[in-house]
DNA sequence: TTGATTTACGCAAACGATTGCGGTAAATTT
DNA sequence: AAATTTACCGCAATCGTTTGCGTAAATCAA
């Protein structure tokens, strides 16, 4: 079936494509009666408005592109949904497309998303890419791009991403709270600045807040490694009576780890990581947790995107504040 | 900046714009050496064709929509990866779109897709979407919808789904095998077809072939509930051995349950769920359990959204395989 | 040398919608 | 009754590509 177009509703109508396109769409040159006879026949023909000839013509195409290292990750899901959920209130969709953490994929992406002339593109950094040359051809499209969690260092790029110092310094405090006397500390890859800040900042607060505190210090690059670690210094003669998973993929090997071995939590190891909480609430006791919402992320990112849209540039860099919620394994 | 266009590329080299266009795609009318100077101009004007010019023109958009309950949701994303894998090899860029579990979301979210001429829908019914008049359409448009997961019942559809029964009865063979002498299982909505078969088909199983194994049935639409069921029936005075989880939700209160009264796994109670293997590999023991893969029946979809899109239709139900993957919980 | 092919390119009409600029009849004002 | 305004509507260009068809020049056959 041949689809309803301006021209067709013209034709039937014996009526001009301009007043038609202006009927629908209110404009006051139009008469009541032309008005009502135009959306009456639209309805009828079920008229949708090509969304191609539209962007051809206005320029714009009501639709973002959002670049994530990959669609399966809890913590990327809620941030697009969230993202979503804007998306749609604002009349835009969303073209999501993967990395899964390799440049070359990223590049295309980007391409693809010029391509459709998308709106603006909501971008999550592939762990290791450092050459932003690709970003700036955005911009020289005027097409604004809002980097998340992963973001690059340069000032001159919107971003929005977690408060990673706050997070750590967060779980520091409660693990001072516990009265901890020794503490395994798991991070992740330590090449990307989210380990490092996070074990910074961990790292001062312990050291300034409780220098008496004994830390351990590991970066691991998965669930298995992580299980793998905590095994091992576990054995060693100082035990430790608290462990902090800087994510959920060291949380998972954690917990592994603790179940397999029937570690009783939290009375003889504490346990607390950084996380969304889907994963600390599949332990009994759920784990306890400091907060990092995509959800919230994905809210704050199209704040700024929009900001960005409308005005000039808001080139700063937001965090999402982060809480601590307590689950009873500490 | 303003972007490059064949008009551009054309007068600055003193050629019409056929010729240019037909140079970029290698036409064979066309010269080398025009070939040559107008790649060469192309790339370092850096132009990228208009897709809504294309599309406007030859009416394919090269977009597939895709229609999930929830965008963040373990068995979905993997299922959307595998499509999106597929998509961009093929060409074809991905709007995905959640339904919330909404039937007017997913009305709404098909009207995007019409108004983008999307070249294909992969849709996920709401739980409760039973008119299924927007897709028929989606047909009048000569869009082929590909249903997947949760699936209508007409046979006028292309649709590719899990073997659920066969799910089911490999895990009843499982827990035979086991010896088991009382088993509980429990399952999800009643209202959703899903829940359905696959009780009926163990249900079937169990009594045929182990009409001794007393079973206890019950339906549970969160894992709360699947967590009180477990703790409910664990209490009175004839236990179970053996505890079937028919998804991963049910899976993770049963689990909640077991770490809570401290049950030894497999020893005390066997335990076996359906999943695609991300929730059974967080415990200790992992959890056997019969793989439903969202990432295989992406890929089955995607096959049958290419062959529905070069043939005329494919209108039938293709099932992804089930297996069993031993976990150490049985 | 002449007629028939090839080669290599340009013209112009779509695709479907938006919008500035007029234009004409009716209504209003003077 | 003439002048002016208002209300409604149409013309046509435009967005960037694709593509059927036409045609000059070059090549070939005889």
């Amino acid at each position: 079936m041949t689809n309803t177009t301006l021209k067709l509703l013209a034709q039937q109508l014996q009526l001009s494509i301009s007043t038609v396109s202006r009927a629908l769409k209110d404009h006051p040159d139009i008469s009541t009666a032309t008005k009502e006879k135009v959306h009456a026949l639209a309805n009828s023909l079920d008229y949708e408005p090509n969304a191609y000839a539209i962007q051809l013509r206005t320029q714009s195409s009501k639709i973002f592109g959002v670049i994530v290292p990959a669609i399966a990750n809890l913590f990327y899901d809620s941030f697009i949904a969230a993202i979503e959920e804007e998306s749609r209130k604002n009349g835009y969709a969303l073209m999501i497309l993967q990395s899964s953490n390799n440049t070359d994929n990223e590049l295309n992406n980007l391409k693809i998303f010029r391509q459709n002339r998308v709106s603006g593109v909501f971008a999550c950094l592939s762990a290791h890419t450092h050459n932003l040359e690709v970003y700036e051809k955005m911009s020289d499209r005027a097409i604004p791009v809002v980097f998340f969690d992963i973001v690059p260092k340069d000032n001159k790029y919107t971003k929005v991403r977690m408060a990673d110092e706050r997070c750590a310094i967060i779980a520091a405090e409660n693990i001072i709270q516990r009265g901890a006397k020794r503490v395994l500390a798991l991070f992740g890859d330590p090449g990307l600045s989210i380990s490092q800040k996070r074990k910074q900042a961990f790292q001062q607060f312990m050291e300034k807040y409780a220098p008496k505190t004994h830390c351990t210090y590991e970066n691991t690059y998965s669930s298995l490694e992580a299980e793998a670690a905590f095994k091992k210094h576990l054995s060693k003669t100082q035990k430790f009576d608290t462990v902090f998973a800087m994510t959920d993929e060291i949380l998972i090997g954690v917990m592994k780890a603790i179940q397999a071995l029937n570690i009783k939590v939290p009375k003889e190891i504490g346990v607390i990581s950084i996380s969304n909480g889907f994963i600390p609430s599949l332990y009994h006791p759920n784990i306890s947790y400091v907060e990092t919402s995509g959800y919230e992320l994905g809210k704050l990112a199209f704040v700024q995107m929009l900001a960005n849209l409308k005005g000039g540039k808001t080139l700063s860099e937001l965090t999402v504040d982060a809480r601590f919620i307590e689950g009873g394994s500490m």
